[in-house]
DNA sequence: TAGGTATTTAGACAAATATCTAATTAAATA
DNA sequence: TATTTAATTAGATATTTGTCTAAATACCTA
């Protein structure tokens, strides 16, 4: 899994508001970038390093790129943070996976 | 809350290695630093942006430090990844707090 | 195929970060 | 009180990070 990615990408407020825009639903490049004032460049800077994370996945639909969240990613970061003061939740079965 | 700082404290795996050391139970800086490698200094450094962010909390006990896990930011810090995709945990019914 | 729109890549730069050594503070003890 | 032990603070430095503008790529449409 490489947690590291993960937390990285989740420590920076940009790429959790684009993260939380994603949790309503999968959104285009440009549409994610209306909700900022930064300029695009530095948004895709931010969404290479949210694939790298793999926190979310891609797909081109015509002119368009489409942001998906990858939810099993989050899940599992979460996951980490739980277990560090072992939290009891539905997952909790799994045993360490 | 100010999830900034607890996300950028996590971000390091030093730190992560550190909270998790604290999972056990509190223990004093020296017997954390006998875990790393790294010069006590740069702990110390870690240290203080684990306290920044609420994560760890200090005592003296004579010449030692003692630290201890704050596990209720890490449950806010968990909670805060969690509502990115809505899960549904013991915790729901809070709604927002 | 020419022009326009959407998005990413390249390259530069300032700010933030993790690390180190040296010095300092605080407490215990001979 | 002088010394030792535990830990932090100060200051320097190399690396990483977030941002920008300019240029390139990919697709759509007249």
């Amino acid at each position: 899994m490489s947690d590291q990615s993960a937390f990285k990408a989740l420590a920076d407020p940009t790429r959790r508001e684009i993260l939380r825009l994603l949790s309503g639903g999968s959104l285009t490049a440009g549409s994610i970038a209306d909700h900022f004032s930064i300029s695009k460049p530095s948004l895709s800077h931010h969404f290479n390093l949210l694939k790298q994370a793999d926190l979310v996945r891609t797909e081109r639909d015509g002119q368009n790129i489409v942001y998906t969240l990858n939810t099993s990613v989050l899940e599992d970061t979460a996951r980490v943070v739980l277990d560090l003061f072992d939290y009891e939740t539905a997952g909790k079965e799994q045993e360490k996976n």
